[in-house]
DNA sequence: TCCACTGACACCTTTGAAACGA
DNA sequence: ATCGTTTCAAAGGTGTCAGTGG
């Protein structure tokens, strides 16, 4: 069985430092065909291809979207909550499939709380704003679904639990954790790839979804005590915490980082929900999962790309995407150039796809 | 002085091995 | 001998809170 330490140590070769995927921003997505029946299941539901990916327990992430979620990071590394579960099906049953998550950064920023205690005495409240650029981005990390690779059968039969990810702070983690930075928001990115074993995986097709309520601000200390409030109430390991037997702890604890009012959005340098906060979730046929890139031909599962890379090259220096090196962030918007980009930004909202698609799916520091 | 961050702590769930019975 | 269930201790996941340091 792979492992995610497998996986990075692999990644991490320096003979692997290109970055061989085909992102098919600059190929035509095959949308074509009609759709199968199983595109009326649901709302949180993205079809690709014939690959179809749907969030588990969406109304949770949409209740924590909606306060703002916050994930702890710690120096040992800790899990996410909710964490990430998915429910696949359109995979071929017999081919064997790898399933990968990183944690792409929603923006060029980095946030504080800007405290605002005492205005209403009872009712203080703060909300996120820019504090400065974004750090640069630290080693990128993969998770590797322990499971994988497994036929798609084996994925199809039940949902795919993410459940021991863990999110660090501690860029020379060793446990092959997910590095991120404290106050900095990111997304996680699912990415399923058709290959036999991890030696194939950078040859191979991919999919990659992302879902917008799935989006969250790194912190080492809880900023909004709403988000607390949920996170005890909803997660197992917290039930020490629960009300019940205990003295509230929100009578104590000025309520902080709480969602920005309408009049709020349109300050400069400061974030509402669209951007750290809860974000305008679109109806249910505005999206799904969405699709960032895939490659090769599309909607073709088992079939392999159209390499236009070659992994010895030299001309491609330390795996570096076709874009802005890592520590770039992408230019405000309005990016929507290509028919991929296009296509996707039907079915996202704020456009952020388009961003997002600049960075690459597995930068230098993992090939 | 502020505030992001750390580590010890109590409380809880999960896990897995051992014991037991059918 | 095998299999399924129960028990229990260890491991590990939580948020809290006081303290640290830039």
């Amino acid at each position: 069985r792979a492992t995610a330490e497998h996986l990075n140590i692999y990644l991490n070769i320096p003979s692997a430092t290109v970055f061989p995927f085909v992102s098919n921003r600059y190929l035509k997505p095959n949308f074509s065909g009609p759709p199968p029946s199983s595109m009326a299941a649901g709302p949180d539901a993205y079809l690709q291809g014939n690959i179809r990916m749907t969030l588990e327990d969406p109304e949770l992430w949409k209740t924590f979207h909606e306060i703002g979620t916050e994930m702890i990071i710690t120096k040992p590394g800790r899990r996410m909550f909710p964490h990430c579960k998915v429910n696949l099906s359109g995979l071929i049953p017999c081919a064997k499939y790898i399933l990968l998550v990183d944690m792409v950064p929603e923006d060029g920023f980095r946030y504080k709380v800007r405290k605002q205690c005492f205005v209403l005495r009872h009712f203080p409240s703060s909300k996120w704003e820019v504090a400065g650029k974004a750090e640069p981005q630290p080693p990128c990390r993969t998770y590797l679904h322990p499971d994988s690779p497994a036929p798609g059968s084996h994925w199809m039969k039940q949902s795919v639990s993410f459940l021991k990810l863990k999110l660090t702070n501690n860029t020379l983690d060793q446990h092959g954790h997910i590095i991120l930075h404290s106050m900095h928001r990111y997304h996680p990115r699912f990415h399923i790839v058709q290959a036999d074993d991890l030696f194939s995986v950078r040859w191979s097709v991919f999919q990659t979804f992302t879902f917008p309520e799935t989006s969250f601000t790194a912190v080492t200390a809880y900023q909004n005590t709403k988000i607390t409030k949920l996170k005890i109430n909803h997660n197992p390991f917290a039930k020490g915490f629960r009300d019940e037997g205990r003295s509230s702890f929100e009578s104590r604890v000025p309520d902080v980082a709480t969602v920005p009012d309408e009049s709020s959005k349109s300050r400069t340098h400061e974030i509402g929900p669209s951007a750290c906060g809860p974000q305008h979730l679109p109806g249910p046929q505005d999206y799904t999962g969405v699709l960032n890139m895939t490659m090769a031909q599309t909607s073709k599962p088992g079939v392999i790309g159209h390499h236009i890379y070659s992994p010895y090259s030299a001309e491609q220096p330390l795996g570096q995407w076709s874009g802005p090196a890592p520590t770039q962030y992408p230019p405000p918007h309005h990016l929507t150039t290509d028919y991929t980009t296009q296509a996707v930004h039907h079915s996202y909202h704020h456009g952020n796809v388009a961003e997002w698609s600049q960075y690459p799916l597995f930068p230098y520091s993992c090939w």
